[in-house]
DNA sequence: ACCCTAAATTAGGTGAGCCTAAAAAATGTC
DNA sequence: GACATTTTTTAGGCTCACCTAATTTAGGGT
């Protein structure tokens, strides 16, 4: 009786700061939350009185919050959003950090499931969400440039990345299934004037050049 | 006194709207708006009457409305916006078309100006913004579907073009030197249950349905 | 010119999400 | 344990963005 509703913003909002503040398992206090979300005690008393409500937040009057398992569920989903969208906005379109986090945060709750797994495998992060211990890594050593490259240019026999598929209709789903979708690793095995051999993660498979030459491939 | 206050998403959506609508120069109807964004004409009303305050629409009770220059420049941005977005999630991610349109909807009021700059130019479009031009091409072209049918599924007596080869084995040398080849024109002769008769630039050959479905043909 | 219909506006209501001010509960001090 | 202080909640108000119902206006047909 809740998770089916769409959650607002504010809402989602608070439930990522509950989480944030729920170091231990420890009631998060009214008066943590106002300072940590620039809302008045009163505002925040009466959005967690509706969380409670319908289930996200075990609520006790004057002893503040904590996550049900179903809260909890939300946060993650939340902050994995908020991660990927972070990463994509810093590490892929290198905006500065403190917008980036900004933008994330705005987008996080407009993601859909879809577009979310999709960014995920983008990034080339295991999928499922969970584990984000390994996007921090990923962040310290994100300086460094990136060379897109069309694979119609890519040297043979060199292991890239695919970024782009520049190429919509049914054929995307096609190259999705062979493994030339943004995120995957591929090598390129053979090229010829007009046919391109690779080998994906799902098997090998040619090409022409007018394909290859919208396929973005990152060394 | 009107573009320093950020905009709501409501409003920028009506604005929006109002620009879709309003072809040539004429004004935009309330009942037509109201269509468009599925608000009661009420609601049409009370949000025209505010902008109209604010100075991006010129507003004539009973009369319809028009975009100010300020209103149209906001339009133009929303719509720059969207566009980018739409062919991020279409062109890089591979989402499917309507998702990716709704996404990009709430997307666009969240974007900032340097997000989308470099959004812009990580897709290669020509920056600074303003002339969308090139934007509404490709996106006109886009309606129409290239079809890339596997050969399995091809209309008998047509001719098309060898776009991929799926699953490549020693077999692949053998198609090569056929004429099956990704770039290569074939006519699709004659199509059974399990056997498919193929002219290639090179001759004639048959293939069996197993094959067939893996090479992929464009029309 | 007059009426009639369709379109648009106004009037008044609702819920979400914020606020301030007042009341109530918890907490620390002696 | 009583009191002062801090924290939290309740009460009541506001705006935005929607709604419905009633009213007003525009425009067409005769």
């Amino acid at each position: 009786m809740s998770s089916m509703d769409a959650l607002s913003e504010s809402a989602e909002m608070m439930i990522k700061n509950i989480n944030e503040l729920a170091s231990n398992g420890v009631r998060v206090r009214t008066s943590d939350l106002s300072a940590k979300t620039e809302l008045k005690p009163a505002s925040v008393t009466e959005m967690i009185q509706r969380l409670g409500e319908i289930g996200l937040v075990d609520y006790e009057p004057y002893h503040g919050v904590h996550l049900t398992k179903q809260g909890q569920h939300v946060a993650d989903v939340i902050e994995h959003r908020f991660n990927i969208l972070k990463r994509f906005l810093t590490e892929i379109l290198g905006v500065e950090r403190e917008e980036a986090a900004e933008v994330a945060c705005r987008m996080e709750h407009i993601l859909t499931r879809d577009v979310e797994n999709r960014l995920s495998d983008f990034l080339g992060v295991a999928k499922g969400s969970e584990s984000d211990l390994f996007c921090h890594k990923v962040n310290v050593d994100s300086e460094r440039d990136p060379e897109f490259i069309p694979l119609s240019n890519f040297a043979e026999g060199k292991t890239g990345k695919v970024r782009i598929v520049l190429e919509k209709s049914e054929l995307t789903n096609t190259l999705e299934k062979a493994g030339l979708s943004p995120g995957r690793t591929i090598i390129l095995k053979k090229s010829n004037e007009n046919s391109y051999d690779i080998e994906t993660e799902n098997g090998t498979l040619s090409l022409d050049g007018d394909l290859a030459s919208k396929i973005i491939v990152q060394n």
